[in-house]
RNA sequence: CGGGGCGUAGCGCAGCCUGGUAGCGCACCUGCCUUGGGCGCAGGGGGUCGCAGGUUCGAAUCCUGUCGCCCCGACCA
């Protein structure tokens, strides 16, 4: 049991101006968190408690399934190298030097330090499969920290990787994980769903997203109600209608038009008179590419339907994981000859798709497009589209006949409403929290470093890895999205710093403090974890206390007591029941049962 | 990286425009009072006005630079 008179939970009256979103200020107004830099937090006692509880969950549930290691989270240079990523990473890696003047980063993620393990160690595959996992501090230089503990740029991540010698074995190494991640997040009172998701700069095929439903998030998910599709919006698909074709043109050639003061695309369509989704609207890009490992920068054009936005994910995906960025005006007159706002297809020079180790490669020199197509206009016929001349564009534009495209690809957002790409119901779209992340690696690290092992025959086969990550206090973030009003909080009694209250209302009142330190200690004897407020408070100040931090019970022991009762408020729907002293540990074990 | 905003006591803010040596509410400390939803009264402690430089007799206030924090954007050419 802990009194409450000797904690450190320093609570506010008023949050702090700068925080946005409920479990930012509700963090600090509780006295779980104090910032200490953008994107760096101090964990105090509340927060540490529930942080452990939370943690306590992941490793009960990981240890059915996998081992735990403990991994430095400060990284040479070398084997960041090894893996390719000590460039990849960019400005989102933190780096440093040691004193004889040597390049250190502090680790992002784990794969490059497991599958280090892994080369160095795994000889035979008899010691195939393994799962490794770990709960280590992570750190990222976010361009943005926000949100609170939201996005951050020091925090707690449950890392786990799988080594296994086939793709069999992978997919049971990940069907583990994902049951083991749903059982961890239904023990934590998360309401979640699993999503289809874009592997991203990870690399690796199948990608799984366990999302949270709040305001705060910030990806999109779209879903169905009907079916249960649901998928990351830089993943997901639907079903379009089908939409009517421009006629042709007079002549049945295309036709360049005068069309002054255009610049977009509605412009565009209400000056023609032609549905903005008839209209092919050109996005100008630039890429990196090289040929024979000199790398160069590749002009790239998107079209799309006038209405439909690109997603970024998508078309990286497109151009096979190349970086990319918007091309800035002068770029644009230098490749197109034309000012923006009257880009289109015809007649660029273009790049031809050749194939080189399965992967795409453009031919072509750094004049040469890459064109990408959305797949929404695919088959479309007689569109509008920019005649990369000031103040024109073209009517009556075929693909095959005025312009060709390298790709066509799925490159748009799906908008509310669509119909699902598995049943037709139409899609929502909500904004989600990523909690946590599962994909199957292949042999994205093992290859690239070098991690194999001898198979029944004596054959050197590559190790087949996966990885799965869970964000600790996001956890607890989303907890508080999902569960608060205006007063505070509560969280599941599984994770919860406390699960159980007591409030003698009056200190001075020595037949009222004797009663509850009685219920508290009955209640610490059957497995709660109570905290009693022993402060000589008024009983408003108490009240509204309990009603911030996070407990899910509370016991008020105050004036009902001259009948021999107290009060049991069950903080979320704040519930209120009168029970006899005898009772209480009846009545808050029907609710919950630490030791059910 | 682009744009915007804000740095004055632990928290929330005023003062700045129009320079004259810093204030309010909450919190904190002491005492009294009160005791079922942040009670009341009295007294008190606490601030390099983010930092550096400049202008001035004098700078929280004006100027320059810098650091920090927050928000929006970084797809619709």
């Amino acid at each position: 049991m802990q009194r409450w008179s000797k904690l450190f939970i320093p609570t506010l009256r008023e949050a702090p101006a700068d925080a946005e979103v409920a479990s930012h200020k509700f963090l600090i107004r509780a006295g779980y968190v104090r910032q200490l830099a953008a994107g760096i937090y101090s964990y105090l006692f509340m927060a540490q408690r529930t942080i452990l509880k939370i943690t306590g969950i992941v490793r009960e549930e990981m240890d059915t399934i996998g081992q735990e290691l403990y991994l430095p989270a400060l990284n040479p240079r070398e084997v960041w190298e090894a893996s390719g990523r000590w460039s990849v990473m960019g400005d989102n890696m933190f780096r440093l030097k040691d004193r004889k003047g040597a390049d250190l980063c502090l680790g992002m993620t784990h794969e490059e330090i497991m599958t280090d393990i892994a080369r160095k160690e795994l000889r035979s595959y008899k010691q195939l499969p393994q799962i490794w996992y770990q709960i280590q501090t992570k750190f990222r230089d976010e361009p943005r920290p926000k949100s609170g503990l939201l996005r951050v740029r020091q925090f707690t991540m449950k890392d786990s990787y799988s080594f296994d010698l086939t793709r069999e074995g992978l997919d049971k190494s990940f069907d583990l994980h994902d049951a083991a991640y749903r059982r961890i997040f239904k023990r934590c009172g998360l309401e979640f769903v699993a999503v289809e998701a874009d592997s991203g700069s990870m690399g690796g095929s199948q990608s799984q997203e366990f999302m949270v439903y709040t305001d705060a998030g910030e990806d999109l998910v779209a879903s169905c109600g009907k079916c249960g599709y649901a998928a990351n919006l830089e993943k997901a698909t639907s079903q379009l209608a089908v939409e009517a074709d421009q006629p042709a043109t007079a002549s049945g050639a295309r036709e360049k038009i005068l069309t002054p003061g255009t610049k977009t695309i509605d412009d565009v369509a209400a000056f023609l008179k032609v549905p903005v989704n008839n209209n092919m609207k050109s996005l100008a890009y630039v890429m990196t590419d090289e040929v024979k490992g000199q790398p160069f920068y590749r002009p790239l054009l998107v079209l799309m339907r006038g209405n439909d936005q690109m997603n970024e994910a998508k078309l990286g995906g497109a151009i096979g994981g190349r970086e990319f960025r918007p091309m800035q005006e002068e770029e644009i007159v230098k490749y197109f000859g034309s000012p923006a706002g009257y880009l289109g297809p015809v007649g660029l020079p273009q790049v031809t798709l050749a194939e080189e180790k399965g992967k795409a490669a453009y031919a072509g020199d750094d004049k040469a497009f890459v064109v990408l197509m959305d797949k929404a206009l695919d088959g479309r016929k007689n569109l509008v589209g920019g005649a990369n001349v000031a103040e024109h564009h073209f009517v009556g534009l075929n693909r095959g006949v005025d312009f060709d495209v390298t790709t066509v690809a799925d490159l748009r957002n799906v908008v509310e409403g669509e119909g699902c790409p598995k049943c037709g119901a139409p899609l929502k779209l909500g904004k989600t929290v990523e909690i946590g992340h599962i994909f199957k690696l292949g042999t994205k690290y093992s290859e690239s470093m070098g991690a194999t092992v001898l198979d029944e025959n004596g054959k050197e086969r590559v190790i087949i890895m996966g990885s799965y990550g869970i964000g600790v206090e996001r956890i607890l973030t989303s907890c508080i999205e999902q569960n608060h009003d205006d007063n505070g909080f509560w969280l599941a009694p599984s994770i919860a710093p406390f699960t159980v209250v007591v409030v003698p209302t009056v200190m001075k009142d020595a037949a009222i403090v004797e009663a509850a330190e009685k219920i508290a200690a009955e209640l610490e004897a059957a497995g709660y974890d109570v905290l009693l407020d022993d402060r000589d408070e008024r009983p408003g100040v108490k009240f509204k206390d309990a009603d911030l931090v996070g407990i899910p019970y509370r016991v008020n022991i105050g004036k009902l007591l001259a009948e021999g009762k107290v009060e049991v408020v069950e903080r979320a729907g704040s519930k209120k029941t009168e029970v006899a002293m005898a009772g209480v540990l009846e009545h808050v074990r029907a609710l919950y049962n630490p030791r059910a």
